[in-house]
DNA sequence: CAGAAAAATGAATGAGTATTCATTCAAAGT
DNA sequence: ACTTTGAATGAATACTCATTCATTTTTCTG
């Protein structure tokens, strides 16, 4: 009975290191908050889905309130990683760099409809919550930032003068902002191929040499 | 004492019609979503804002789910209603149609933090709630269906050849919802003007000869 | 291995909330 | 004026859920 004893739990065993069960916590909300929405998940929900015990929230997260900010920031911080990882790992050029984060944007790793879930539920109480305004805000500064630089130096290179920066800044965060909207309301029929090719007929349009028809 | 008797309640006074009573009461509902977030809005909070009594909610929707239902139903007829109206209304040509339906979308009667919030809440909770995603498809599909149907006009009518009307729509529709995250989540610095040039400088671009330069 | 420390449990608590319903009240009919 | 009608009230009910904490289990340490 001894011999290779399976866990009573979830795969992290009985004793995990705070780290990791906080964030085999985070998972579990996460994926009730896209199963049930954000208002109807319980920390009872949590504890269950984490295959852990009912208290557990409040042992390592003091409240709900709580647990949902990190859960938030966690998701912010992953996807700001993800964001930097594209970045070092895409061509040198500027277009192929706006290229990466376009692409990273409709990736099944982010543009899922269960992480989307998880977005737009935070998104839904950005305006009565705060600390949630300010974290979406971070990201979305930081976001603008990087493409606005990316969006300068390509108008700049390609002498462009029928767009601003900040115009093309505008249309394409919105752009895939809203195509993460597609893809959570109609998952069925949503189309990432053609999700990328809506962005790029933008690009081919505004910056012709740069992105070129053959794409 | 009674000459004109001030109602001692809300606008409506004690007896209003059930309709009059039902709008009321779904008006109260979307300024509470947007106050306090739809997970943290209670009946007694919905019949506070209405200036009526406790059991005023279920009395005139049966439960709180239902009227949760109505509310995003009177939300999208609304947008339905303000989206024929505004084609209607506009100019003669299908660039005019386009361009109507695109200020539409920025105009301060649908566009402003407080309504958006409110299409937001139940966007978050459309993986959960089959009922919210059928409402919320069935405006997208016609907005998708109308807008591509202007779109294969113009480039029918400018024999353009680099974009599809898939594409367009795909992008317009996507840039329109996401100008509306960036006014949800920065109402301070978001810029009604900015996000209309932000359209503008696609439709330019891919529609040279149906939106010139000096718009 | 004994004892201490840390982690986890899960039953109990109590605050909050949807829902019900007996009663009150204003208007319309007679 | 009297009665009827049904909208509206708000106190009572039943239930859910976040939070607490005494107890148990596991790991660590000397």
């Amino acid at each position: 009975m001894a011999l290779a004893a399976k866990k009573p739990h979830s795969s992290a065993g009985r004793r995990a290191s705070r780290e990791a069960r906080q964030l085999q916590l985070i998972d579990a909300t996460m994926r009730c908050i896209a199963k049930k929405g954000i208002g109807n998940t319980t920390l009872a929900d949590v504890a269950s889905m984490a295959g852990l015990s009912q208290g557990i929230v409040n042992l390592h997260f003091k409240s709900k309130d709580n647990l949902l900010n990190e859960t938030l920031l966690h998701l912010a911080d992953e996807y700001r990683a993800q964001f930097e990882k594209a970045l070092a790992k895409s061509g040198p050029g500027v277009a192929d760099k706006l290229l990466a984060l376009i692409r990273l944007d409709l990736k099944p790793s982010v543009c899922n409809p269960q992480k989307l879930a998880v977005w737009f539920a935070f998104w839904g109480e950005v305006k009565s919550r705060p600390t949630y305004r300010r974290i979406c805000d971070d990201v979305d500064r930081h976001y603008d930032e990087v493409i606005q630089g990316l969006c300068e130096s390509i108008i700049a290179d390609g002498d462009y003068d029928h767009v601003t920066a900040a115009e093309a800044t505008a249309a394409l965060t919105a752009m895939t902002n809203g195509l993460w909207l597609d893809c959570l309301i109609s998952p069925q029929t949503w189309d990432r191929h053609a999700a990328l090719d809506a962005v790029l007929s933008y690009l081919k349009s505004v910056f012709p040499s740069h992105f070129p028809e053959t794409t």
